[in-house]
DNA sequence: TTCTAAATGAGAATGATTCCCATGACGTCC
DNA sequence: GGACGTCATGGGAATCATTCTCATTTAGAA
């Protein structure tokens, strides 16, 4: 009842949901709900804060955006391209690249069901300091 | 000031202190500081819980323990092994299993360097079902 | 247009974590 | 062993992200 569910209704359009969709297409790196409903706010867009909260949850539920949990346990999302892969984020711009980790993953199953461990699921980011922001 | 801090003053030993830690020891898997907090009453240590967050926070700074960030955003601890290592955690039962990735470490810092980053950091683990759990 | 279920929004509620600060207890110096 | 300066403690308030509640609005089907 969790992964196994079909899109059973498709969501309705409404003028909330397009608004925060283009917010989040503008984005360069990674915000969270709070971020983009400020900036929402900030470019005269009223929409509530719960229904950014529940969107962005629903977007990323669906595929559409990326989750991560930022180093503070705060939730960020990003659009990003399709396919498995990571990100390399910067600490201190947010700027952020996509990276993949060819054999990762086959590495980890192998590992995994050597320990008896199956329907497996993982969070990999990484969290650095940029080139431009490490210049002085 | 954050990593460059010398251990100015060791910590004072307190009974606290000492109750905590063995707490932690006395985990099998990851444990977060509202779990340890109410175990220890439940065993007849009165601790603050404040008292348990500041110390555990400072037991996993000071690389005496390790810590992750749970799939719904909490903080866990455990006591692990010394060296570089990653988990392989239950999400039914909490059994932790600790495995280690050859050439992963590698693999990502010639990546990030590849895109101009540099002090990475990462925390990666996984969060399956184990054997026990899987069977009905 | 009409109707119904889904979506929205404002604020309350929740829950983990941290802060505040008066009190208590290590460790040190005598 | 005793006095003292500090760091540690604890309990409750405060914070902060996130979720819930529920009355109201609205998309989309009939």
């Amino acid at each position: 009842m969790t992964s196994t569910e079909r899109s059973a209704t498709p969501p309705r359009k409404t003028r909330q949901r397009a608004e925060i969709r283009s917010a989040v297409e503008a984005l360069d790196g990674f915000a969270t709900s709070q971020d983009i409903h400020d900036r929402m706010r900030h470019d005269g867009s009223a929409v509530g804060l719960a229904t950014v909260y529940r969107t962005l949850a629903a977007m990323a539920t669906a595929g559409e955006l990326d989750a991560i949990r930022t180093p503070d346990g705060q939730v960020a999302y990003r659009t990003c391209s399709p396919g498995h892969h990571h990100h390399l984020v910067c600490r201190t711009c947010g700027r952020t690249e996509e990276i993949t980790l060819p054999g990762l993953e086959a590495m980890v199953r192998t590992i995994a069901s050597d320990h008896g461990f199956g329907e497996l699921d993982h969070e990999l980011e990484f969290f650095g300091i940029c080139g431009s922001c490490s210049r002085p």
